[in-house]
DNA sequence: CCCTGTGAACCCCTTCACAGCT
DNA sequence: AGCTGTGAAGGGGTTCACAGGG
């Protein structure tokens, strides 16, 4: 298997994390081979497409017997990248930031948060969850010793985008963002954004225009 | 403005909440009129895609002066229909259900959570951050009075297609999902999931293939 | 002159359908 | 017979570019 990703469209990418994980879960249910049509089905997507986002990447299934589980959920993790432990730091340890800080889905799926920062002074200088808080002064200094390149966002909406700009400047150019505001544009730095009131919206809309059903 | 939405994609819908929250911030800052291209900026989309979303639903501008901000604001409003406030119901008290108990964005936006279920007896029948917690067993019972229509699920993975479906029969059609576990298709619901380590994984690919930048 | 609204072109993604293989 | 991988067709969304108007 070759991997040669000329160009994988992120669409495609969304959907290899639906299929790792869905290979994760018949791998521990002890199944070997699947076929394109099963795990379409358990993925949500359809045959054609499923074979379509492999075929994007490289050639990997067995005409006889389809797809090897193990093998495949290892070649699309060492597509994704986690495959190898990502250090990732934390920025706001309010409700949220503590929720993030107990969740073990991370670790499970390869990241790891190692460390957390907070403006709030009552706040750092401690221990939560197994992490120290350190406060965001030392954003500089203390980054330095983490070998961490991707950062959670749950803090406050001020100075967002001067947070944005110093974490590019560590080497943190890969940032997901639960702070419900516009991020000014840093060259290199790719920001996904994560609005639950957009998504709520949403749905509100379907609700009301009687959109029902549909994917 | 006639408000003749004739299938707006949802494509479309997720920016204009995007475009909503922008034309609040103008509002509140004075801004009485707006041209596309400013409007499109501040949005992070290009003008031409915000006039075609504009006009997928009605003719809004003056070719003199812009858009006029308090009123395109509404109308986007009544477009998503959160010109009225909306019962939610939250499932899942942990953490993640705690967090979302105390968000403010949600009133702000008008959404309301009006109770919460837990299936742990523990911390049922105790109200937190103002708001009931039942017993999952009293979801239809209890639900009848509160009004609600929409669903928001924090809780564990176990037996999820059948709590949907239990919400599908009381009415709730329109679900917000942070359980990282696929739901089965139920006709007339639409589940909308939030995978927060998905977008990890889309992170830690473009980190991985260097797909730096970009949109 | 510079705006909005929109036909038309363009592009990307999905789906179809089948060749090739077991 | 039934599967994968893929050229080709199809569909949807974005961008271009300009008519129309203040």
């Amino acid at each position: 298997m070759p991997i040669s990703n000329e160009s994988v469209s992120l669409r495609t990418v969304e959907r290899l994390t639906v299929y790792r994980k869905v290979l994760t879960d018949l791998a521990d249910a002890g199944t070997e081979y699947v076929f394109s049509h099963k795990l379409a089905n358990l993925s949500a997507v359809t045959p054609a497409q499923l074979r379509r986002d492999l075929a994007s990447f490289g050639s990997f299934g067995n005409v006889a017997r389809g797809y090897n589980v193990k093998e495949l959920s290892a070649t699309i993790g060492r597509l994704l990248g986690t495959n190898v432990q990502k250090n990732v730091i934390l920025i706001g340890v309010g409700n949220l930031g503590k929720t993030l800080l107990t969740y073990r889905g991370f670790e499970e799926r390869g990241f790891r948060v190692v460390a957390a920062f907070d403006r709030d002074r009552e706040k750092t200088d401690r221990i939560y969850a197994g992490r120290r808080i350190h406060h965001i002064d030392q954003l500089e200094t203390a980054a330095a010793a983490l070998d961490a390149h991707m950062a959670i966002l749950a803090c406050g909406p001020t100075d967002l985008n001067e947070l944005v700009e110093r974490l590019g400047a560590i080497g943190i150019r890969h940032i997901l963002n639960f702070v419900p505001a516009l991020i000014a544009e840093v060259p290199g730095v790719y920001v996904e954004d994560v609005d639950i009131t957009a998504k709520l919206e949403k749905l509100s809309y379907m609700r009301t225009n009687g959109a029902d059903s549909a994917a």
